[in-house]
DNA sequence: AGCACGCCGACT
DNA sequence: GTCGGCGTGCTC
């Protein structure tokens, strides 16, 4: 007998499991994991959708009178069953149930979307109406009366079809009156609308000719694809090189083979331009996918793209879903951006994950970054990817001259304020030549903590363990759960007035800015001032029309823009970033670093950058400051070695939650003896288990336990025995466990 | 999600 | 005494 495990219909969390169906005779040789098939389902026998995630020809479960399949489903099987299939690897490889790994991959469609929302509309003014309503209610047409009145009294003079006839017996005569005498128009829901924002305004741009290194660049992948089998491609180019030229020749080649194409970049805030460029090369083949989109919208998309409407998804992470039937091609830029990991299980890295796409579908993988992922770069030096570089500037232009100031000096010369008397002079030179700046504060992994200085006391949330910022002087909030308090005036451990916030946020860079060059016009862009919608492309399109002389932000002003005025970047407290309790911190010190200094300079005129650190002598500014790529890696190679982390060896963090703090520190305990045991000898290291480093996030207590080994499929085993574990032992039922490898 | 079982309020 | 409200729990 043959047996399929199904997970039936995944829009529902509670049905998070697999069901054991028999197969029929007629069924056993089709039949295959990733399928799409129908099955009863429940009291009722509904017939439901199901995916076969495992086959076996044993009943893993008695006394239950097993049912059978009722039929496969054909039609979509190539594309879905390929993306179900690459559900299962995630499964596998990061650790998630087979529901949650289904629902990152399969669009989630609506249920409601089946039959669409027909809206009766008023064409007529009020006053008409109150008089048509007048003369109605002579007459024996009640149902026009209640129709009327109804869209009198509702707002918009909008209803829904169905309301009306439930509600007000409104019939298709009603409507058809309605509609003839144009006192009322009916219409159904607006179908997809144009997911690129202000498609009709963006003009069409013919293909740019090639600078000699991008031709370069597209030759040398062009002859890696000539091989049967193409190996992933690292795309090495500094700022400013014009990778994305490079990215749309080769989808430019993809295209006219018939095939399409997938975009990953980091984050909404670089859509807008991204986007737009690729829109202006490619028209309507192209759309795009954020998190602003509706759900609908979103399901719309990866519709289209599945119809075949489309040939390239631009979007975030989750793009690299979309349900393309004959996928070529997947490029992700700034391949090194954190927000391709997911945070949530299965917490998959795109990279790798898009590599294992590609290989179901026959597709080849583009990574670019200009600062490389330490990761990507090692897999690259290894042969497992291609490395290709793009060493020149567009226009053969220079990179930006950079000073390091260390700031120890600066307060020796008695100089307190946050900006450096070299950068104060450099302002002062550029605003009076007419040129733009940017003052890039660092402060990633950090919050404008509020402190005693008398006693040192820490203002901190009473719910998960971080420290509260200070908002508008007044407030004290927690980025975790959101939790608000009055700041107070007096320190609640030693009563000492002297509390207060450190001085070095955004706003607090603008008012010295402001003080000190009063005639300048200065923008500010971070957490508070992009809240509301919009208002980040705002204030960078108000910059780049020089509206402004001086834009201050945080990192979101270093990701990717073109300001071709900008002759001069600040960056101020470089070194707040290598302080983050985690081993990537002087990776991403070094990256962003980097891609800050690299704003300046991007048009006609030079660019010179300043660092401000008080550690200018560590390699992460060192190598910043010269733009040496190599030389970084080597330093921090040399760390990852010596320290055993990725990518010298892999990495799993066994991540536990739970509300009761004692269970959850007896469960993690007994995870780390048990790995101890089972793994004796095998050179793996147990590191913990330990409070993570947010110990508590709205009153759910967090552990962690990591292990490192230089064998990625043996941490996979070991992940596969805690879950049995896990699932026999009791004492787990009430702690959550997630694994995340890296 | 559906559908059944089940335990408390207003009805012919 | 019954009809029916939707809370809880199960579905191979």
């Amino acid at each position: 007998m043959t047996y399929a495990d199904i997970i039936v219909d995944i829009s529902h969390e509670k049905l998070d499991k697999s069901f054991q169906y028999l197969v029929p005779e007629k069924m056993k040789d089709e039949i295959q994991v990733g399928m799409v098939v129908s099955i009863p389902f429940g009291r009722g026998n509904h017939v439901r959708k199901g995916y076969v995630v495992g086959i076996s020809d044993e009943p893993k479960v008695k006394g239950i009178q097993l049912k059978s399949v009722a039929g496969i489903e054909n039609d979509q099987e190539t594309t879905e069953s390929r993306l179900i299939a690459l559900a299962g690897w995630m499964k596998e490889n990061y650790g998630s149930t087979m529901i949650q790994a289904l629902k990152t991959v399969l669009p989630i469609q609506k249920k409601i979307k089946a039959q669409e929302k027909r809206w009766i509309t008023l064409l007529i003014s009020r006053e008409d109406g109150e008089k048509l309503l007048e003369e109605l209610s002579m007459t024996r047409f009640k149902a026009r009366i209640r129709l009327l009145e109804a869209l009198l009294q509702n707002e918009n003079g909008k209803i829904e079809t169905a309301w009306a006839s439930k509600e007000l017996g409104t019939t298709a005569s009603v409507l058809r009156y309605f509609e003839e005498q144009g006192i009322a128009s009916v219409e159904s829901d607006e179908v997809y609308r144009n997911a690129v924002a202000d498609a009709e305004n963006i003009p069409h741009v013919a293909p740019a000719v090639l600078s000699i290194s991008q031709q370069m660049a597209v030759n040398q992948i062009l002859s890696e694809w000539e091989h049967p089998d193409p190996r992933p491609v690292l795309l090495h180019g500094v700022t400013g090189s014009g990778k994305t030229e490079v990215y749309m020749e080769l989808i430019d080649k993809v295209i006219k083979e018939g095939g399409q194409a997938i975009v990953l970049i980091p984050e909404i805030a670089l859509t807008y331009q991204t986007v737009r460029r690729f829109y202006g090369r490619f028209g309507d083949k192209v759309s795009v996918i954020n998190s602003r989109l509706s759900l609908g919208e979103r399901y719309d998309q990866f519709k289209r793209a599945k119809q075949g409407e489309l040939q390239v998804m631009v979007g975030p992470r989750s793009a690299l879903f979309t349900p393309f039937g004959r996928l070529r091609l997947i490029i992700i830029d700034e391949e090194h951006e954190s927000s391709y990991k997911s945070e949530n299980s299965p917490r998959y890295h795109a990279r790798e994950t898009a590599i294992h796409r590609a290989k179901l579908e026959g597709a080849r993988v583009i990574l670019g970054s200009a600062t490389p992922s330490m990761e990507a770069y090692y897999r690259a030096k290894e042969g497992e990817y291609v490395l290709v570089k793009l060493e020149a500037r567009f226009e053969e232009r220079p990179l930006p001259r950079v000073s390091i100031i260390d700031m120890r000096e600066q307060l020796k010369k008695g100089n307190r304020l946050a900006l450096s008397l070299e950068l104060r002079e450099d302002l002062s030179q550029c605003l009076k030549k007419g040129e733009q700046a940017m003052l890039f504060l660092n402060r990633r992994g950090y919050a404008g903590f509020v402190s005693c200085r008398s006693c040192g006391h820490v203002m901190k949330c009473p719910h998960c363990d971080v420290s509260l910022s200070e908002h508008n002087g007044r407030k004290l909030i927690c980025h975790y759960c959101g939790y608000e308090t009055v700041k107070p005036d007096k320190c609640p451990v030693c009563s000492s007035p002297y509390i207060g916030g450190f001085k070095a946020g955004t706003q607090q860079i603008q008012q010295v800015v402001e003080k000190e060059f009063p005639e300048a016009r200065v923008l500010r862009m971070d957490y508070d001032t992009t809240r509301a919608k919009g208002s980040y492309e705002k204030i960078l399109s108000a910059f780049s029309r020089h509206e402004a002389d001086i834009l201050i932000g945080t990192q979101m002003i270093v990701k990717g823009h073109d300001f071709p005025d900008v002759t001069l970047v600040g960056i101020l407290a470089a070194d707040l970033s290598l302080n983050a309790d985690d081993y990537r911190s002087g990776e991403r010190t070094f990256q962003l670093l980097t891609q800050a200094v690299g704003r300046a300079g991007r048009g006609r005129k030079e660019g010179h950058a300043l660092i401000q650190t008080y550690s200018p002598d560590h390699y992460s500014i060192q190598t910043a400051a010269k733009q040496d790529y190599e030389e970084f890696y080597q330093e921090e190679m040399g760390y990852r070695l010596l320290m055993d982390y990725p990518p010298a060896a892999h990495m799993m963090a066994v991540l536990g939650s739970s509300e009761d703090e004692k269970l959850l520190e007896t469960a993690m305990h007994y995870l780390g003896l048990f790995t101890g045991k089972i793994y004796a000898g095998k050179d793996l290291h147990v590191i913990g288990p330990a409070p993570a480093s947010v110990g508590k996030v709205k009153d759910v207590y967090r552990r962690v336990l990591y292990l490192k080994h230089e064998n990625y499929d043996l941490l996979v085993r070991i992940k596969d025995r805690l879950e049995e574990y896990i699932e026999i032992n009791s004492g787990f039922r009430k702690v959550n466990i997630q694994f995340d490898f890296s």
